[in-house]
DNA sequence: GCATTGACTAGGG
DNA sequence: GCCCTAGCCAATG
């Protein structure tokens, strides 16, 4: 199938949003589930050019645990972690396991 | 169509 | 454990 620009960005937000509530993503993991393991930047522009609130962005965070960023206030991000039950300390998400994300249309 | 930006990652100091 | 540098990819102007 054709891999278009716009096309990886609509993988982006199908994983994104198969997230698990309670459950994390890094920005890599979803690059790699979108098919593009390289693009974990893209990711990031993605999400914040996207805005869609359809998708639980604040589930997706970087590598190490770090919170990454968010809409402006990475610190409602983490609210937001801490209330679907993940643990976040010291700006940094612990124990986070990582998700088998895939396309499954 | 080119140049800049950005919510990243891995490696080295 | 933190800061800086280099590399990669898509969106935007």
């Amino acid at each position: 199938m054709a891999l278009k620009t716009s096309d990886f960005a609509a993988r982006v937000r199908s994983v994104v949003r198969r997230i698990p509530r309670g459950r994390v993503a890094t920005y890599g993991d979803v690059a790699a589930a979108a098919g593009r393991p390289r693009a974990h930047r893209a990711v990031g522009n993605i999400m914040r050019t996207c805005r869609d609130t359809s998708i639980p962005c604040h589930r997706v965070i970087a590598a190490g645990g770090k919170l990454g960023g968010y809409a402006g206030d990475t610190h409602t991000k983490r609210a937001r972690l801490m209330a679907e039950g993940v643990l976040v300390s010291g700006g940094r998400v612990r124990g986070f396991k990582k998700l088998r994300l895939k396309i499954e249309d």
